[in-house]
Parts: C-alpha cells; structure tokens; sequence
DNA sequence: ACCATATCTATTGTATACACTATCGATTGG
DNA sequence: CCAATCGATAGTGTATACAATAGATATGGT
C-alpha cells in the first residue's frame, strides 16, 4: 500500500497493541488522523484492514471499537492457524526448493543463537520465527492460503505475549523448526503437516499458561 | 457498509462475474465509478473489498486487473473451503441450536422441492444452499471461522458454474445436506465433518466436470 | 411526571480537487 | 542506429469540504 496508509496502519496498530487504545476504546478517525499526522483518508484505509484482521469492529451505527478477545477467540485463532499452516507445510514439503530449505536453515540458525545464549533475545527469535513461517507459506504456493492466513497471523495476541514465552518454549520453538526441517528434507508433508500441527498447539498453550501466570493463577509455565 | 460503497461492491463484481469485466481486464477507478454512478471513493472502497477476496490483483504499480484463476487456483479454494467448513461443522455439532436445526431441515427441504420437480430450479437450489451452509457456519460460533470463510465462499467460479451442475449432482447435494443433518442430530462432530468435507471436495469435481464440459472435453458430468 | 417529537451534536460516508508516481514515447547526444 | 534522458500522460494516493445519519438532549403537549 501507499506511504500514509501503511504509516497509519502501523501506528494505529502498536497504539492498539502497546494498549494505548484499549480494549473496548472507541475508534474515531479524525483523532486518529491527527495522531497519525495524516488525513481521514488513509486513516479509514488502515481502518479497513484492522477490521478485516479483527483488531477492530463496528457496532450497527458504523463506530469501531478495539475488539476485544477472549481466551475462546483466541484458541480460535491458535485452532485455525494450526490447520491451516499445517496445510501450508504439507504442501511446501513436496514444493519447497533447496534456497528456501537453505533460508530456513538460516532462520532457524538465528533463532538457536537468540535463544541459546545468556539471555534470550526475544526481539530477534520473534523476527527470524516470522521470516520462517513466512517462506513455509510463500514455499507452499497457495495465494488463497497466503490471503486467508496472513489475517490470522497478524494478531494482537502473539505479539502482546511472545514476549513472555520462557526459554523452555523458545528453544522447543528452535527444536520443533529442526524437525520439519528434516520432514522438508525427505519431502514428507504428511509428516510436516503433523509437526507444524503440534508446533502451532504447543504455542497455545505456552500462550495461555502464561496469560494465566500474567493474571496471578500461578499456573505451572513450562507445561 | 454504507450505500454508495456497498452499491459499487455488487456492481463491479456483477461485472466480473458476467464476464463484462474479463481476466486481466485493467481496472480504472475512474471508469467504475461512472458506471456505478458514484465518486471514487466508494470505488476504492469496494475495490479494496474485491481485492481481499482476490477477485482484483494489483501490480506493482498499484494498478488493478481482474484476476484469473487457473484450475489449480480453483482446487485452493476448494480445498480451504473443505478444510474450513469441515472444521464448522465439526463444531456446530456440538453447539447448535434445534431452532437452527430446523431452520436447516426447512431450507434443504426447499432444496429437494428445487431439484425434485420436473425441471431444476437453479436459482432457488443456490439460494437454499447459501442459507444451509450460512446456518452451519453461524452455529460453529467463531467469528475468525466466519470472517475467513466469507473469503473464500464468495468466489468468482462457485456462481459462475453451479448453473452447469448437472441434476444428479443437485440431487446428491441435498442427499449430503440430510447426512449432515442426521449427523448434527447425533451431534457427532467428527462425522459431521467427514460429510461436510467430501461434500466439498464432491462439488469440486462436479465444477471441474461441468468445466470440462464446457470446454468442450466431453468429460462425464455426473462423476 | 411522562411520552412523543424535534433539534442538535458527534461521527461517519461521499464528492471533488489536487499531488504524486510510473510508464511510454519522443527527442537528442553519442 | 542505439541509448539515455526528459517530458507528456494516465492513473492512483491524499486532503479537505460537504452531506447524511444515528444518538443525545431539549421541548412541548397531555
């Protein structure tokens, strides 16, 4: 997209992902277009691809409000995204050339480092694990896949917790990657179906363990 | 969304859909929003509409041209569509109301009556098929589920070809639909799923049959 | 006091004018 | 004759002004 479109896109995102925009918050364009230091226009474009994403949603007047999530839509989202990676990774597994089995081993490289040192890197496995699933979606050649699962990976919920995976789930992350590497390698798609599968529910759970760790239930983090 | 947009929505997919607008036909703004008789901006809007469900594709330019589907694209949708509304009815079982049970019974009773007679009547078979599997999808109850699937559902090839379907196939639609009902009954997800998904994949061949056909192949149309 | 109705206000929807960008063709220098 | 650059052209992107709408508030009759 175009230049101001994209910028306000991004800033009314963080705004909703840093939680300067609320849960529930109203959503007015014109503030918005003043904080983004653009016009309405590209302000309601950005505001239509948030609502596509379900960042945001309407109410039967027309107003968008920050949407807000519950723990059900948000296994949803982690039920979908499994099913349809899953899928992404048994197609790419008979259609992946040895470059992009090449750039995964790179990625995947880099997420050992960011996670294998003294301290976790987060910032760096949160970038190279994007970039991994990325060429496994690309690899798969579906342009109705990409579309569809590009609206549920751009999701508030990854983003807000990732951050507070502990190291056990990060390098299962690294260790999870390795084995579909192998799948790729022998060309195997049920098998990296099944991985991703369970990579993709491993994620849930790291998620929910510690969104109720976050809420002071306690709840035992690594599994 | 609003009139003018909503208005230009349907009109320029009428457009496509007719063929008025054909593969990699170049798309002006400027035009449609003369033949819709409104400004640009509703155009835009639609367009963008359009676009997300892949109708449209945009060059690196910015500039639009009505898609072209192969057949492999067409098997894509296809197959999501059976992933996804497999996954539905998986949970509809479990979850869905008699009164939505009976609104299904009425509709695919209304289905039998369109194909049952002594000729076919197309348009109403369509109609009672969107309402079915509307009710199924509202009754898995997640709005991700819903907002992909409206994606895909809305496609180019499914209207343009179901008027090919041959009434053998019609027939057995319905046949499926009161399988699934009497799956929904037992609420049996995994069997509900099961016949969702080759109900789909069936309907894929009686397209690329019907498709065939058409062009001429002489292939057998009712399997 | 209460209900219906009218007016006002906040916010979104639409039109239009202008700015920007890429592509194609022409023109000029080598 | 070819290549490169410059300009014309066609189309999209953005800003802004105005129109429409829905919800809130005030007003009047009973």
């Amino acid at each position: 997209m175009s230049r101001a479109s994209d910028h306000a896109y991004g800033t009314i995102r963080a705004m909703i992902l840093s939680g300067e925009l609320g849960s529930g918050a109203q959503i007015r364009e014109e503030a918005l277009a003043e904080s983004c230091g653009v016009s309405r226009t590209p302000v309601r474009d950005a505001l239509r691809r948030l609502e596509a994403e379900l960042f945001i949603r309407k109410n039967a007047a027309q107003r968008s409000f920050v949407a807000d999530w519950s723990l059900d839509d948000i296994e949803d989202s982690f039920v979908l995204r499994g099913m349809l990676e899953g899928h992404a990774a048994n197609r790419a597994a008979t259609r992946i050339s040895l470059d992009q089995l090449n750039q995964l081993k790179f990625h995947n490289a880099n997420i050992f480092k960011a996670v294998g040192g003294s301290h976790s890197d987060v910032q760096a496995f949160l970038e190279h694990n994007r970039a991994f699933h990325a060429i496994i979606l690309e690899a798969a050649g579906s342009a109705r896949l990409t579309s569809v699962l590009s609206r549920i990976i751009e999701q508030p919920v990854v983003w807000r917790t990732a951050q507070n995976y502990d190291r056990e789930n990060l390098i299962r992350s690294h260790r999870e990657h390795d084995e579909l590497l192998t799948a790729f390698a022998r060309r195997d798609g049920d098998w990296a179906e099944s991985v991703m599968a369970g990579h993709i529910r491993r994620a849930f759970h790291a998620y929910a363990d510690a969104h109720h760790a976050q809420r002071g239930d306690f709840a035992e983090a690594a599994e």
